[in-house]
DNA sequence: GCTCAAACTGGCCGACCGGTCAAACCACGG
DNA sequence: CCGTGGTTTGACCGGTCGGCCAGTTTGAGC
């Protein structure tokens, strides 16, 4: 589908065309793994065409970066746009989780990004990662969370418990829904986050 | 260290040299993004030699793999053997924790590992995850934890709160360690767990 | 219709990849 | 003391890698 569309001299088509091969490549078997004749052939472009669009691989694979961490960045900024109340707090989890279901390869780059020690859009996960911080300090204060932990901690726990599925259902993708339906996990998680940030009685 | 100490004609120092060499490059740099030069030159032998005792470059990364995950399902084993009760529930987090903690490699290995769709050593993993769920079960059982979800999920929680840390220590390697000394986050973890998993009053 | 810059192509490059091979080396049993 | 077989080496292979370049095609502006 992405491949050779009736597309000629429309450099922005070819760009995305590209754009979007590499990025399924690269998630798909890492950067390393990923050739670019592997991406001409997928995207139906030359080689010397995506260098002559984008460089080099790496610059190639820095512009994928951005593009999908961008968007990552604007829907997690709308998570933190709701009022701060009990409901928000428990929705947010679902929210989140919900976002890496219908994201898949937001889960894959980070992944393959962690493992390569690779920094890039560190800036953008490090605000999101502050504007998480500070909306616990607030939820802390106002009694809705136990504030007997930092907000550090509380902040992973909340990202581990959800990732914890996606790490387990990259496992089995070959159909094995077995006990992993993703709604009943959430839900469970939710419950299970809930009791764990009760304020002491 | 392990480059060309002085050893000729004993193959058990050299395949063990070869091992340790190619599994701090691997885990390092990822399987693709390794040659068999970088292998042979940090072992301090030939690139001859290497396929002289493990045939290929996959042949090698198996073994390496095989021999660090009987090593993990080892010491897990361990952690099964003892006794149920609370106590031993909340010690088995921390166990768990200190274990990736001492042995980086695991945690690494698994990341590529996931990601490349890897199922070697699948064997192992499942035999420890149906263990783990065999115990929540009991434990549930028991009235010890809450029996209102599913041992799947429970299993998940407990694992993706201890792998929360690394995930996120996996950024953060150039020395800020602030807001995430180990011990504080384990004990803090170890706390959550339980407040979420106490059987519901 | 001509011009010109951008889009695009095929062919090529040196470097390096994983892997092979014949020969040298060496400990050991006879 | 001499073979003999596993260990080790350096030279070498075809193939692929990322990247480059000279040249062709195309569409927009004059």
């Amino acid at each position: 589908m992405s491949a050779q569309a009736a597309r000629k001299h429309d450099p922005e088509a070819s760009r995305a065309a590209i754009l979007d091969a590499a990025e399924g490549l690269f998630l798909e078997r890492g950067f390393a793994a990923t050739s670019m004749s592997e991406i001409a052939e997928r995207s139906g472009v030359t080689k010397s065409l995506i260098h002559h669009h984008f460089g080099s691989k790496e610059s190639l694979w820095s512009e994928i970066k951005r593009r999908r961490f961008t968007s990552y960045h604007a829907s997690q900024l709308a998570l933190y746009e709701r009022g701060l109340s009990a409901d928000t707090i428990r929705a947010s989890m679902a929210t989140y989780f919900r976002f890496l279901l219908d994201n898949p390869q937001v889960v894959r780059m980070i992944g393959w990004m962690r493992l390569e020690g690779d920094l890039e859009c560190a800036d953008l996960v490090c605000d999101l990662r502050a504007r998480g911080l500070q909306l616990i300090g607030t939820a802390q204060a106002a009694g809705l969370i136990r504030n007997d932990m930092p907000p550090e901690h509380v902040l992973l726990m909340f990202l581990g418990l959800v990732n914890a599925y996606f790490d387990e259902a990259a496992f089995v993708t070959d159909g094995n829904a077995a006990g992993l339906e993703p709604e009943a996990y959430v839900a469970n998680a939710q419950k299970a986050f809930e009791a764990a940030m009760r304020p002491a009685p």
